[in-house]
DNA sequence: AAGAAGTCCTGGGCGC
DNA sequence: TGCGCCCAGGACTTCT
């Protein structure tokens, strides 16, 4: 589930271990995880060119190359994306494998094959099929509380199902969210449009903390996520509410248990104590 | 037309 | 021991 802070950390460890360096040969195992991109214009565009630099909008990379193209990756859900060195073994569910010029190795591999990648030159990023939806990225200087108060304004939506609308705000998952709205205090039953401007104030403040300390963990390892160094992060040890169902909620003083409900058969974890129900609600 | 539901995909966990 | 069922969910497509 590589949400904004895992794929933030593969994007530094990519700056760190990729950029400068050239591909020198790649092959493409698996084209169906390739969008708008065939195997062949990839591995002719990829081969001989130097990688400038590697960003991130919303979950997404976009790792420039020379030519103005780039190589958009979006992760889905068990996608990893790693530098190894020129040893490095190709595990079962590699789709791409490409060399490097000092002899180290990019490595795409994606167990469920929810992720894909994309070329797109730089005047089109956005609107490349990966990009094309994605919206004022959760860290972005542009997400502010007035703008996230507007976005909700007069919505209907359930406040889980919207912050996980990347065209609202890029970069939350399923875990972010519940821990976002764990912080905030707000219930995930909660409406868009119900939400005064201290309750946004606070959920705004809540996305961006709880991102940040997570990149600072390098991200939340719950099953395949690794970072671009190939290793687990640790993010997973301060989960307040996701995957704690059962568990007394860590605030001090309160002694009620974390909750599971699915909302749009997806799971919501969440403390009834902290989070109470919205007025009117049973 | 917004919002909800269905779809894809595979490995791990569990029950019998 | 092993088979089969169900679950996880990002983001698109389809339905209401």
């Amino acid at each position: 589930m590589p949400e904004l802070p895992e794929v933030e950390t593969v994007r530094r460890d990519l700056q760190r271990r990729l950029v400068g360096r050239t591909i020198r040969a790649a092959s493409i195992v698996q084209p169906d995880i390739l969008r708008r991109t065939g195997p062949v214009q990839l591995v002719n565009t990829l081969v001989g060119s130097e990688v400038v630099s590697a960003e991130r909008r919303g979950k997404n990379l976009v790792i420039r190359l020379e030519r103005e193209v780039a190589l958009l990756v979006n992760l889905g859900m068990t996608g990893q994306l790693v530098v190894g060195a020129a040893d490095h073994r190709a595990e079962a569910h590699t789709h791409l494998i490409a060399a490097l010029s000092d002899g180290g190795v990019l490595a795409y591999r994606d167990v469920r094959r929810f992720g894909h990648l994309e070329l797109a030159p730089f005047d089109r990023l956005e609107e490349s099929f990966t990009l094309r939806n994605v919206g004022v990225d959760a860290l972005s200087p542009e997400h502010t509380p007035e703008r996230l108060h507007e976005a909700m304004s007069g919505r209907t939506a359930l406040l889980k199902g919207a912050l996980l609308d990347q065209s609202m705000i890029a970069g939350l998952g399923n875990i972010y969210v519940c821990e976002a709205m764990f912080r905030a205090g707000l219930s995930p039953r909660a409406r868009c449009r119900d939400l005064s401007r201290e309750d946004v104030v606070r959920l705004h403040d809540a996305i961006r903390a709880v991102l940040t300390e997570s990149i600072a963990a390098e991200g939340t390892t719950i099953s395949d996520y690794v970072t671009g160094a190939g290793v687990p992060g640790g993010f997973q040890e301060r989960l307040r509410v996701y995957g704690r169902e059962g568990q007394v909620c860590t605030t001090a003083g309160c002694e009620h248990r974390i909750e599971r409900i699915v909302q749009s058969n997806r799971s919501t974890f969440y403390c009834p104590g902290c989070q109470a129900n919205p007025p009117g609600m049973e």
